[in-house]
DNA sequence: GGTTAGCACTCCGATGGATGGAGTGCCAAA
DNA sequence: TTTGGCACTCCATCCATCGGAGTGCTAACC
């Protein structure tokens, strides 16, 4: 062969490609003699090229005697150049419309929803990842009378989210004083961090509230921590029964690598955000992952965009030998249904009013 | 023998015993020889008896010349009048009290590091549910002014449970109208439910907002739907790689089976609900079990009660062979520990104001 | 009567060839 | 450069063997 190192050849493209693709489908070694009716060439020819490719580094044999099978390199090279767009049926995007469009209004369920549609219809282990949020900061409180002593604390963010604390006191106070706590934490507290909350301005929020003076270090002690508790992100698996159908994962060991690695959500999430940075699609091969349980599993994701910042993302994990071509289609699917969800086009069918467009409203 | 059917000699209690406490310990079958050394008499008595518990239906032979396992029976007998209390280890207690104590708002939270606590103590897989709730009633509306034609909707229910919804409308209102709408809601809405909600009521709240009368629409929406969305009700589990330990689930079949069935979320939720009714402890063994699934495994779960409410449980799922006597105490344990964090009693380290106490405020 | 020693029997699981087939590498011819 | 042919390799399957663990049963024993 006089090609150089880099370059393949439009016929060692087709083999590859059709090896992965058949690969793929049966998950068996690919021999010469299948290749043939897709290659217009003898077997021994499409021998030649195998041992080329071989040599390459694109395809690898489980042992002499047996047929061919993609390496790592030889996915990659697959997913990066030979992969084509996959359609999806009708049926899928009806199921996708159709579950994701009755009206859900939180992310979380959101996510959970795509993680099972994910897997559902790519036949892998979907996943949901949202975000770990840093610290927010409170643009507005309100303090809502319950009982005597008792009281709701509503904290809305900057985000827009809204957190809110249940809290009962000790203490005597009325309505009255809880309008009062809410106007004072509105002067004082509002747009400020947890560090920025100095001891004077603390002071200042208890002479304020006179002799009510006594609720203000209980709900500041409170709101630092609705603070700071943050929203630690979260990890949703779905489907990881359908990990067992590939015989990849019938040696337990393999599957409990992977089981815990899903267990141990840290790992999977550090990985899919520094990932995620650029590329549209985020694929990890093998090897290619950082948790080395991962190191015979292949993560394919999507982060989800809304204004311009990553609210989360979407994925399978599978084998090596994954359906790239529908999990990328899948993948797009779904992402740009929950953007559409997510953006404020949503038109409600009534009267004369115009739209309600309920955000996602997060809450821990 | 001259015993009735249903008393066991004392004698077949302790074989009995013995052989479900080897079967638990080494998970292989149980011969006469290894017997001897804690039943004083010689094997071929222990064979007699052994056949005869066979007999009865306590332990079963998976071929001839092999040993005895116990049959669901016998693990039914065992768990109900054999087995032991296992006293935790000081580290074990410990570990519980770390974990757990730090702080916990949330029930949510808390049932999740319980469900994993359970998971590593017992080394099976652990679980945590929180029951599906009925539909709330709202006791109280307030709304919060963001920005023009932006605010959010507080609603606290008559279980202290708070929801919120961001509501962003192209209708143009003030936060005078913000305030209209609060106190409007209230004067009709609160104490209802959706269905006694009706058109009279509706026009009613229209006519009290005059001009803003448009809000009205969208907002009643918003609320049915927030209240009726209700508390799906959850499952989170914990340590499913933990089942792979366990030759039983060796079998892909049967693991995917459970991995499948703790999917399907529901099934599991109802065979929970439904078991939980009076005991202190659920113990689901084998064909117990609604779901066909868990034919082969072992449920064990303890109900969270909090003001004589079951507000969730806590169990692990593992094989027949199960420790049941380390599970028992390790669910009382974490039922205790979590009993007392949602309790009123936690003292807050502070000068002369008294204890804030965070209720659960559980969100959807 | 219950208990025990002894013995023949059963059955599983591991071991160790044979066997056949799929697939390759290589060579020589086209 | 491609192709047909052929020897070779290696795995997967099957089958037979074999040892051991454990049993059931019987007869002797207390």
């Amino acid at each position: 062969m006089e090609n150089g190192e880099r370059v393949l050849s439009d016929r060692k493209k087709q083999i590859l490609k059709a090896i992965v693709d058949a690969h793929i489908a049966g998950g068996e070694p690919i021999g010469s003699k299948v290749l043939m009716q897709q290659i217009a060439c003898s077997s021994a020819t499409i021998r030649n090229e195998m041992a080329e490719l071989e040599e390459m580094g694109y395809l690898e044999q489980p042992h002499t005697s047996a047929g061919r099978v993609p390496s790592e390199l030889g996915y990659r090279f697959y997913v990066d150049s030979l992969v084509e767009h996959y359609a999806m049926t009708a049926r899928e995007i009806a199921q996708i419309n159709q579950v994701l469009k009755t009206k859900m209004s939180e992310l979380d369920q959101i996510l959970a929803t795509a993680s099972s549609l994910a897997s559902n219809l790519t036949n892998y282990t979907g996943f949901a990842l949202k975000p770990r949020a840093k610290e927010i900061t409170v643009v507005k409180y309100e303090a809502i009378y319950i009982a005597p002593g008792q009281f709701v604390l509503v904290m809305v963010a900057d985000d827009g989210s809204v957190k809110t604390r249940n809290v009962k006191l000790d203490l005597v106070f009325d309505s009255a004083s809880v309008a009062r706590l809410a106007s004072t934490l509105n002067q004082y507290m509002t747009g400020r961090r947890a560090s920025e909350v100095t001891l004077p301005t603390m002071v200042a929020m208890e002479e304020a509230m006179a002799e009510d003076s006594g609720l203000i270090g209980p709900v500041i002690k409170l709101i630092y921590e609705a603070i700071s508790e943050s929203d630690r992100g979260d990890l949703k698996v779905t489907g990881v029964d359908r990990l067992l159908q590939y015989p990849e994962y019938s040696d337990a060991s393999q599957l409990k690598g992977v089981l815990g690695a899903l267990e141990q959500k840290n790992d999977l999430m550090d990985m899919i955000s520094n990932a995620a940075a650029d590329k549209p699609h985020g694929i990890v091969i093998g090897s290619e992952a950082s948790v080395k349980e991962m190191n015979n599993s292949t993560v394919v994701f999507k982060t989800i965009v809304k204004d311009g910042k990553s609210v989360g993302a979407i994925g399978v994990i599978g084998p090596l030998r994954m359906d790239y071509a529908k999990v990328l289609a899948t993948l797009d699917g779904l992402t740009g249904n929950i953007a559409d969800l997510l953006s404020d086009t949503a038109a409600l069918p009534e009267g004369g009013t115009k739209a309600p467009k309920n955000d996602q409203n997060e809450e821990k």
